[in-house]
RNA sequence: GCGAGGGUAGCCAAGCCAGGCCAACGGCGCCAGACUUAAGAUCUGGUCUUCAGUAGUUCAUGGGUUCGAAUCCCACCCCUCGCACCA
């Protein structure tokens, strides 16, 4: 409790102290470490799971410059892209929901909140509550770097890395369909929808049919499937249009003229034709120049495809019942199913036979759909065209499939018809999405092999923390494809070669990693100076100093702190960034830098949870950080969020976990004054300093690999169970002077995760300077001494041992007798140790002569060392095995024994002695007798 | 559906890649004892079943390989993340 008030005054002054240190120069002495976070869109308040993604690479950043390490850890805002226009626009409109979230969740101040009609002010007044609460969680942050992606320098970079990637020919304007609101008139986004988030795009094939001066166009999936249309179905209910598209006469009704004019036709209406009048009509198929008849069917949709539909009866449920309903009415019945395609499992019509042996009534069947995919799917995956399909036939329909959509488009005048596969897709303004194909917009090409290929050499270079996301960084790099990379509206950078444009928000935050190492500085610089060449100079080497804008000794400069600090060692953000912004930062560096200056590694966090459910502002179940910070103080959500779980697993904040790490830090802070009184030696001084040395090499190991749970455990529950085990074993309980130099380390190791109590821990210990850069201990080898550590393991299992004997024993207990092995069964358990096979080890014991005259005793003891050999850690084997004075132990450790079990205890041999449990004595493991 | 990762005792979680050091690190919670006027803190012990320090059954589920599997192989179920005009 009082430590709870001493942290809130001291964390302010600490921090004071603190800020203008962590302002990392180029320091041509040291080796650099380079880490950065994926920087926030500070859109609103920061909440516990943000939390972990920022203290992690502190408590690295930290870790390193106690090493000895120049360390550069920057932070700035990502305020570009549409989100906080929208929250303006809601605010401005005074929308419940919005106004609550910020003024209520938030706490934003009601004045302030008034001003958040303006997008800038948002992002602001975020920006700063960031670096606010960064810094009472103690980041060691140089702030001079920060930035927002809106100031002009940063636009200035902006332009000239797409210069680069324009003039590579990366940036291409592109044909994409995408979904579109025409209502907003804009695209769509997931969370831009309020239905219809599951509803893909699909790509149908418009085959044509000739239908006297005019062509009729039918949508389909499965344009291999021409081979065997035996009709077309039309709706009687449907007025069609009679229309020029693209200068041709079609047949299609409104709703596709409405569609084909969004995805980039020409559509000029030249009349109406009914339904009725198609029905019994003829249409010739442009493709194999087959007669078929149009008959009618309820079941088309002008508002799927054209309007217009080909019927494939063998291969097609909906098809087959449509002509069997009509053939039992005696209509039609010249018609046959055309089988093309044949597939395991059915004979001769798939669509028949599936459909009868389900025993389909009708079409409205709502089995329909899934028998439909499921055949789609076997004859997709297993189909193979039969000798009906001309020079197809033989081809999988995979391959048929793509050879078929390529003759179709290229010779026959087809065109791709993109639908939403499902109708009800809902703007969030209320209105219909539809398919629009932007011929205006700008796409980064991703999808370029030679690019692709360049990025994936790259990988293996790049450190991957953990190690398994590499398939996920493998699969997307080529899963990646054109990336519309303008837009019209938001916040941004424009297009220089296209101004109307605007950076898309993903696409300006690529490679600002390398504008950190000059930001303070070319902040100070006239935007209008800096051209591409400066950049050009400053990043890459390029071009002639004395010939730019701005003056030599200015980009000299930041061309050698640039150089210092990259390439950048390591970059942090959270996994469900692979599939987007890690990767296109990779695909960027590869177009933009040489070899050199490739990114070193990445560390790849889980996700949070917040008390087992997932975190969501909008659901108000969060945690805001600054509110935790003030509640149990910076350290402890530092030492939970980094302690809780390694920083790619996902963790889970929960309240009553996070006061039980409150606890420990006030414990460590009480041992540690409470060691300042200690004085003299004792005799256990160096086993606990043998000890440290492994934990301090322990935590070093784990921090190198960004383990943070797993340092945690060495460095702070290691190191306090070894105290525990010191101070017991203590006979007055003083312990030796030598316990200051074990807390001066132990702080130390803990400095980068709990950096307030470790600081003022530092200071009142009476060491000078900050422990920020204080030196990381080392583990020093010569002072680990196993034979220390041997002796302690034999007591530590031994009173475990009598203790549980105790328990489990019904007499009352006066006295406890220890019986030490013979040496002979060391003897025995040297042999065990060192055989390598130890299934046959008792023939080895047994070959000893001397042994061998000891006959079953000798046989028995060998079975049961086995055994106790195969659950002891193995450098205990080892040095039991080398020799262990076990009865030297025992005495010297008497007293110590006698106090544990508050019994009398007698060490004595087991050999000639009649007990009959002392027979069972083995090295490391006495037989003990409570009497 | 597709891609990636994961399922371990009341909870969190180590181990798995390189099979025997595994009843399975550690922490939390819980129980008991010590200390204390008491509470808290701290210390000690316990926490699958059984037991003179042992043994038995466990590591999502079902098979398999092996003298031996939490660890390797196959199948199946469940969870998380991603699946794109967006932070």
């Amino acid at each position: 409790m009082t430590e709870n008030l001493i942290m809130n005054e001291i964390e302010p002054e600490i921090r004071k102290t603190w800020i203008p240190q962590f302002e990392s120069n180029p320091n041509p002495t040291k080796d650099k470490l380079y880490v950065n976070v994926a920087f926030p869109y500070p859109s609103g308040a920061m909440h516990v799971g943000h939390g972990r993604t920022y203290i992690i690479p502190d408590v690295v950043a930290r870790f390193w410059r106690m090493r000895g390490k120049q360390v550069l850890f920057p932070m700035a805002f990502h305020v570009t892209g549409a989100p906080v226009l929208g929250i303006a626009k809601r605010i401005a409109k005074k929308d419940e929901k919005t106004l609550k979230l910020y003024g209520g969740l938030y706490r934003v101040p009601q004045d302030t909140l008034e001003k958040f009609t303006d997008p800038v002010t948002i992002v602001n007044y975020f920006a700063d509550e960031y670096q606010r609460v960064m810094q009472q969680l103690g980041l060691s942050i140089d702030w001079r770097r920060r930035f927002t992606t809106i100031i002009p320098q940063y636009s200035k970079f902006i332009e000239w890395q797409y210069t680069h990637v324009y003039g590579q020919g990366k940036v291409q304007k592109g044909e994409y369909p995408v979904r579109y609101c025409p209502n907003c008139d804009q695209p769509v986004g997931d969370h831009d929808l309020l239905e219809g988030d599951t509803a893909e795009i699909m790509h149908y094939v418009f085959v044509m049919f000739r239908f006297g001066e005019f062509e009729i166009p039918c949508a389909t999936l499965r344009p291999e499937t021409i081979f065997g249309v035996t009709n077309l179905w039309a709706n009687p209910e449907t007025e069609h249009l009679k229309a020029e598209v693209d200068g041709k006469k079609w047949i299609i009704s409104k709703d596709a003229a409405l569609k084909l004019r969004m995805q980039k036709h020409e559509v000029k209406e030249l009349g109406t034709i009914a339904g009725t009048e198609l029905i019994d009509k003829k249409a010739v198929c442009t493709y194999t120049g087959k007669e078929v008849t149009i008959l009618p069917a309820s079941f088309v949709d002008p508002d799927m495809g054209s309007g217009l539909v080909m019927s494939v009866p063998a291969h097609a449920p909906f098809d087959y019942i449509a002509l069997r309903d009509l053939q039992q009415q005696g209509k039609y019945t010249d018609i046959t199913p055309i089988t093309l395609v044949t597939v395991p499992g059915y004979k001769s019509t798939p669509a028949a036979e599936i459909v009868e042996k389900n025993r389909i009534p009708n079409q409205d069947d709502p089995r329909m759909d899934a028998l439909t995919q499921e055949l789609y799917t076997l004859e997709f995956s297993k189909g193979k065209l039969n000798d009906n399909c001309g020079k197809h036939a033989g081809k999988s329909v995979r391959q048929a499939r793509e050879d078929v959509t390529k003759e179709f488009t290229e010779e026959k005048g087809s065109i791709i018809f993109h639908e939403m596969s499902q109708k009800r897709v809902i703007c969030r303004c209320g209105n219909r999405v539809y398919v629009k194909i932007l011929d205006d917009q700008w796409f980064i090409n991703y999808g370029d092999a030679a690019w692709k290929q360049q990025v994936h050499e790259v990988m293996p270079n790049v450190e991957l923390v953990p190690p398994e996301v590499s398939a996920e960084f493998d699969r997307t790099i080529d899963w990646l494809r054109e990336w519309p990379c303008s837009r019209r509206v938001g916040l941004g950078t424009h297009v220089p070669w296209d101004p109307k444009w605007l950076f898309e928000p993903l696409s300006d935050s690529t490679i600002y990693m390398a504008y950190y190492t000059i930001s303070h500085k070319i902040v100070k610089i006239p935007p209008e100076k800096l051209t591409p060449a400066v950049f050009d100079y400053i990043f890459l080497g390029k071009g002639n100093p004395k010939e730019l804008p701005v003056d030599e000794a200015t980009v000299n400069d930041l061309r050698s702190e640039f150089l210092y600090w990259y390439p950048y060692d390591y970059r942090f953000s959270a996994k469900d960034l692979i599939s987007n912004h890690l990767t296109f930062q990779m695909f960027h560096h590869r177009a933009i830098f040489p070899d050199e200056l490739q990114p070193k590694g990445m560390v790849v966090f889980g996700m949070g949870l917040l008390n087992g459910m997932k975190m969501s502002s909008s659901k108000g179940n969060v945690f805001l950080l600054e509110d935790a910070a003030n509640e149990f103080g910076a350290d402890t959500v530092r030492m939970f969020l980094v302690g809780s779980a390694e920083p790619w697993q996902d963790f889970d904040w929960r309240n009553e976990l996070v006061l039980s790490v409150k606890k420990q830090i006030e414990r460590m802070w009480q041992l540690v004054l409470d060691a300042e009184s200690a004085s003299g030696t004792t005799p256990i001084d160096a086993w606990l300093v043998s000890r440290m040395q492994q934990r301090i090499a322990g935590a070093t190991t784990a921090l190198t690999k960004f383990q943070t749970r797993q340092a945690l455990q060495e460095a702070y529950n290691g190191v306090v169970s070894d105290l525990a085990w010191y101070r017991r074993r203590l006979a007055d309980g003083a312990p030796g002077a030598v316990l200051k130099d074990v807390m001066s380390q132990w702080v130390r190791l803990m400095a980068p995760v709990i950096p307030y109590t470790a600081e003022a821990l530092w200071k009142k210990t009476g060491h000078d300077g900050l422990i920020s850069f204080a030196d990381w201990p080392v583990a020093d080898e010569s002072k680990i001494n196993p034979q220390i550590e041997l002796s302690e393991g034999l007591l530590q299992r031994t009173v475990e041992d009598i203790q549980s004997i105790l328990k489990l024993v019904q007499i009352e207990a006066k006295r406890v007798r220890m019986f030490v092995a013979p040496e002979w069964k060391h003897q025995v358990f040297s042999i065990v140790a060192s055989a390598e096979d130890k299934r046959n080890v008792v023939k080895t014991v047994m070959a000893d002569e001397a042994l061998h005259a000891r006959g079953k005793e000798a046989a028995d003891a060998a079975v049961q060392t086995v055994r106790l050999v195969h659950s002891l850690p193995p450098q205990i084997v080892s040095a039991v095995a080398e020799g262990i004075d076990e009865t030297a132990i025992f005495t010297a450790a008497k007293a110590f024994l006698e106090k544990e079990c508050g019994l009398e205890v007698e060490v004595c041999a087991a050999e000639g002695s009649d007990h009959p449990k002392a027979r069972s004595a083995l090295p490391f493991k006495p037989a003990i007798v409570v009497e």
